[in-house]
DNA sequence: AGTAACCTGTGC
DNA sequence: GCACAGGTTACT
């Protein structure tokens, strides 16, 4: 599940089970993937090779030996479940599924069929217009206040703009504000210098900790005990102690300390 | 900037 | 029943 921790860590575990092994099928189980992988497409898969896996923002690229790309995007509830052997039962969401000449094989799971799965020529790039990862270090202060100038955008929708920043999603963006102790609704563009160092800090630290929870616990590690604020609403900060509030931005949650974030 | 649309599931 | 869900795009 989908945001830059998760799909590095999903990207990490298709680069175990399925880098240098030759594609004996691939099967599209949802009528809404067959939009963006329609049966043809699929049926090309068989024989082709996964040679490589990357991960840019929250999109994953399967780079296959005939040169061709597989871009996946999770939205909001896809993932990879890995299949050992042929006897392996689907997931309960299967919504595509890569077999491999070894017997083994990839599900790409996902209840809401909301995941994109894409086939694109050698010289196509998939990828839309993305700012820096949120981990890279490009992605810093200057980088923020210049990409939020002159817009009128609260800082966890600029945090939320891929365009902005890659990776970031509903979660880590108020979690990274609780760090920075700015409110979620200050209009970006008038942060001080201080106030977008701190953002980025709370951006960095927050991909750090989430990053290092995935590989200890997987995909599991996403309870509310794991956030500062995300899913807590009136439950103490962990700061100070005052109820966590819960406001709608733009139809999403945003979770906050109204004592200790600041507008 | 806000809202609907894409889909299905869960919990109140 | 209704609100809500970790995303993105395309419309007012």
């Amino acid at each position: 599940m989908p945001e830059l921790p998760e799909v590095e860590l999903a990207a990490r575990i298709v680069r175990r089970a399925a880098i240098g092994r030759t594609i004996t099928s691939a099967r599209v189980l949802h009528p809404s993937q067959r939009r963006g992988l329609p049966d043809e497409a699929a049926a090309s898969l068989a024989g082709d090779a996964i040679v490589a896996v990357w991960r840019r923002g929250k999109h994953q690229l399967l780079r296959l030996k005939s040169g061709r790309t597989l871009h996946v995007h999770f939205r909001m509830t896809g993932d990879w479940v890995v299949l050992p052997s042929r006897c392996a039962p689907l997931p309960s969401h299967a919504r595509v599924v890569l077999r491999f000449d070894d017997r083994s094989a990839i599900a790409l799971d996902d209840p809401r069929a909301l995941s994109n799965v894409t086939l694109h020529e050698p010289k196509a790039d998939p990828l839309p217009r993305l700012g820096p990862d949120a981990t890279s270090p490009s992605f810093n202060a200057r980088w923020l206040r210049e990409r939020c100038a002159g817009r009128r955008v609260a800082i966890k929708g600029a945090l939320l703009d891929q365009r902005v920043v890659a990776g970031i999603g509903n979660i880590h963006a108020s979690e990274a504000l609780w760090l920075a102790r700015l409110d979620p609704r200050v209009v970006a563009a008038g942060l001080t210098p201080a106030q977008y160092r701190a953002v980025v800090i709370g951006v960095k630290r927050t991909m750090a900790l989430a990053l290092a929870r995935q590989r200890r616990y997987g995909t599991d590690a996403n309870e509310p005990e794991s956030y500062f604020v995300y899913g807590r609403e009136g439950e103490p900060c962990r700061r100070c102690r005052t109820p966590v509030r819960r406001i709608l931005q733009g139809a999403r949650s945003s979770y906050f300390c109204p004592r200790c974030q600041r507008r």
